[in-house]
Order: C-alpha cells, then structure tokens, then sequence
RNA sequence: GAGACCAUGGCGAAAAGGCGAACGCGGCGGAUUGUGACUCCGUUAGUACCAGUUCGAGUCUGGUUGGUCUCCCCA
C-alpha cells in the first residue's frame, strides 16, 4: 500500500500547520524584540564538526546521529542539534569581525535516532538563539527571559525553569573527582543504570529517580565552583529576580551536551507524557574555539517546538487559525461557470481570497463545499443573472442576498466586511 | 539499544472462529426547497503486509511494517 513516511517523523498538515506558524511568529517576534536576527545553515554539515562540538561521549554523537557518506567520500551528519552549526557559520563568516556582539536566532528540523514516543520525534523542530561575544552574565540572563516569554507569550502555563551552574571544564574536572569519592564506596548498592553511569558521566547519577534519598549528602557543584563562576551565576540570578523570571535552583541540572559552562538550564513543564524538559540552554565559552575560531564566549538555547505545540494541546490552546475564505463562487450551469475564472483573478487581485468548484458538484454540495472552505459569502451566479451583468451576493451565515454588477463583486464584497467589523467592534 | 500495548472505509466505531464485515459522521446522487442549510431515499469506500493453523480467520499463531507508551537520554 504505498509509501510510508520514516519512522519517527511526521505530515504537518493543513489545520496543523497553521499552528506551527502561529507558534513561530511568536518566536520571530520575540527575536525582533530582542534583537536576535535569524540564520539558516544547512541542515547537515560534516561529522566531525558534531564530534568536536556536541562532544565525543555524548549520547547524542555515540548513537543518536543520521550520518552517510556522500559521494565525494566525507561523512556527512544531520544536525542533531543546532548550536554546533551556528558556530560553525560564526566563525566561517568572521562574524566575530563584526564590530558587535552576533545575536542569532534559527527555527528548523533537527535529527536524532532514537525510539520515538510521546514529544520525542527522529525528526523534531527547534526555535534557538545563539548570542557569541560576550561573557556579561547578564546576557545569559536575557537569553533565559527570552524563552520564559516565549511560553508565556503562547499562553503556557506551568512552564518552570531549573538553573544551575556547570562551573568551568577544570571546576567540573575537580567536582568529578569529589562525586566519585562519595559514590564508588556506594556503587553496589545503587541501580543497574547508575553503577554504568558512574563510569560515563558521574554528574548524572544524581539525577536518577530510583535512589534519590541516597545522595541527600551528595556533594554540590555549587561547593566546588571557583571565585569566577561564583560571581557569574550570582550576578545571572540577581538580573533574573530584577526581571521577575522566577527559576528554581538545580545543583543536579546537567546537560546532555559537553559544551556547557557556567549557566546552564532547562524548561520544564507537565504534560507530556514521560517528558517534562520542553527546552533548554547554556552558556558554552569554549565552543567557538574548538571549533576553530576566536576564543569567543557564547550563551545560547534550544526550545523544542513539537514540545511546545503538545503542551498547548493539552492545556486546551489550539485555537483555529484558518481564517477561511471570504468568496465562494457557486455557478449555476455552463455559461455561468465559464466566467469563473475572470471573477475568481478580479477577487483575488482585489485582496480577497476566493474559491470554487472544481468538481462539476450540484448547486447543493457547491454550497457545501463553500461551508467547509468557512466561506463569509457565497456569490451565486445563475443564467439570468449573467445576462443582466450581475451576481447574487449571500452572507454565508446571515443568508442576506443583493445582487452586484460583476465588475462591482471585489468592492462590494470589501464594503460588507468593513461593515461586519466595525459592527463586530461597536459589539 | 531493551520492553509493553495496539493496527477494521476519508474519520469514529461494532462483529465471543461461521451468511456477501453492523452502525454513525463525511462524500456523491436524488426527492423536497425559488439556487445550499431541516427532513427523506439511494449510493460510495475498509479488516496494514506476509505466512501458518482450520471445513471456515477481522478474530488464533509466527514474522514484517507502522503507531502509541515506558526505560535510557534528551528537545
């Protein structure tokens, strides 16, 4: 029976994609107001740049990347995320030339290999802002307030922010070696889960859901940080309480990315099946140089949007946002069908959107097709009509007919919908 | 990567192994209507795929492909 689409990937229908575009004007909106302008870079670079970037041991690179050859022999890999990209073009182009910082902002599909299940799709949507040139705190804090508005913005309710700090490589190197010496004397008693991640990646031990009452005594990063990073997060919470962004520190918040330092956070929200992190960001001040540029600082985050567009279902947000047509044509008999078309391209010219038949249906299934198309009128043009240069125009709902002169249709149809307004604002 | 559940028209939804697979919505045609809306009549189209068990499979078994969900991890 045909094609299928690949596992894990969706149609965004009509009816649907009326949605994403609401959901993504808000995004650019907020951008224009931030200043954040948008780039777009190819949805699939070279491997390595993945590898160097995300992080070799990172789950994302070890088994969750799309990655072929091409035909000149160089592996090539779907972005999995789209941090990595954005440097990459930051440094290609020498934006750090630029005499200002870059605020950068991207909106497209993204590509893991995983199982999909509820909010977790192979190919999934991410709106994200990058900012690269400078490491004021309070810029991380602007990023973080930029996505709190964004679900604000929609209408989301029970959005949270965790925050926490991630310190610096050599701080989370020293931190390493004091979480180890609180778990390995533990190791046997914890889950299965945890003694493989004690080897991978300590930090995240302490997120695990079954043995949480063992780490109450568990070391914080917060302890290990240095004078520097201290005195970062610090001012990062004191911008975000001046700006009313409420957050709750995390001390176990830990990113699947390696190129986080210093601040690093997460929206959560209920609602989603098992998934409750709709989003989420950090400060990455070495990234730009491993990826072979200027040692520039950078803040940046990624909001799931297929989250995002779950959420506001399941809080009752979905509103309708096809505006419907406001003609439909309806011709009654040959001749009168032969002057669609002119009529339809004057509609259409004038501003107006307009549909028709094209099925050969009866007058009564044509008045049907104008309901489903949500038509404000139907213009009916029968024989007689024709002959006198004129067409009968019916408000869909009201049922008021008058008859136009053809060449008066656009016009005609634009004096009644002002009218409906300003009624509709009188009201 | 591991596991659980599921798969019937365009949509929803029945059928305890047994007539030609209900019913509703939708679509199309017709009656009525001054050229739609209410009502009535007619009609349309389906058991995901491949094997097997059986006299007989939508129903049981195995496999495939998808979907949903969970673990892992994240957006």
């Amino acid at each position: 029976m045909g094609f299928q689409k690949p596992p894990g990937t969706q149609d965004i229908l009509p009816g649907n994609s009326e949605l994403w575009q609401f959901v993504e004007k808000t995004a650019r909106d907020l951008c224009r107001r931030y200043r954040f302008n948008e780039i777009r870079t190819p949805i699939f670079e070279a491997t390595e740049l993945f590898k160097r970037g995300v992080g070799e041991t990172t789950d994302i690179v070890e088994k969750e990347m799309y990655t072929f050859e091409d035909r000149g022999k160089r592996s090539m890999t779907l972005r999995p995320e789209g941090t990595a990209g954005v440097v990459r073009a930051y440094v290609e182009n020498k934006l750090f030339g630029e005499p200002d910082l870059t605020k950068l902002y991207y909106i497209g599909p993204m590509f893991r290999y995983e199982r999909a299940q509820a909010g977790r799709y192979r190919q999934f949507h991410q709106f994200g802002i990058e900012a690269i040139g400078s490491s004021d705190p309070a810029l991380d804090a602007e990023v973080i307030a930029l996505g709190y508005s964004f679900y604000r913005e929609l209408g989301l309710t029970g959005v949270t922010v965790d925050l926490n700090s991630v310190g610096t490589p050599a701080v989370r190197a020293v931190f390493r070696e004091k979480l180890l010496a609180f778990l390995l004397p533990m190791k046997d008693s914890l889950c299965k889960d945890c003694q493989s991640r004690i080897e991978r990646n300590p930090l995240r031990v302490l997120d695990c859901k079954v043995d949480q009452d063992k780490f109450t005594n568990a070391p914080s990063i917060i302890d290990s940080l240095d004078e520097e990073c201290t005195v970062h997060f610090a001012r990062v919470k004191e911008c975000l309480d001046e700006m009313d962004i409420p957050y709750n520190l995390n001390s176990r918040l830990v990113r699947g990315l390696d190129y986080y330092t210093h601040t690093a956070f997460e929206y959560k929200a209920q609602g989603i099946g098992a998934i409750d992190t709709i989003g989420g960001g950090g400060r990455y001040n070495g990234l730009v140089a491993e990826v072979g540029g200027d040692d520039q600082p950078g803040v940046g985050l990624g909001l799931g949007l297929e989250r995002t567009l779950l959420l506001l279902e399941s809080q009752g947000l979905k509103p309708n946002l096809d505006n419907g047509a406001d003609v439909y044509i309806v011709a009654l008999g040959e001749r009168a069908e032969k002057a669609i078309p002119a009529l339809l391209q004057q509609l259409r010219n004038a501003g107006l959107s307009a549909e028709r038949d094209y099925l050969g249906r009866k007058t009564k299934a044509q008045f049907k097709a104008a309901e489903r198309n949500r038509a404000r009128f139907a213009a009916v043009l029968g024989d007689d009509e024709l002959d006198r240069g004129e067409i009968s125009l019916r408000g869909m709902t009201s049922g008021e007919q008058q008859a136009v002169k053809l060449e008066n249709l656009a016009e005609a149809i634009h004096t009644f919908i002002s009218i409906e307004e300003k009624g509709n604002n009188n009201s």
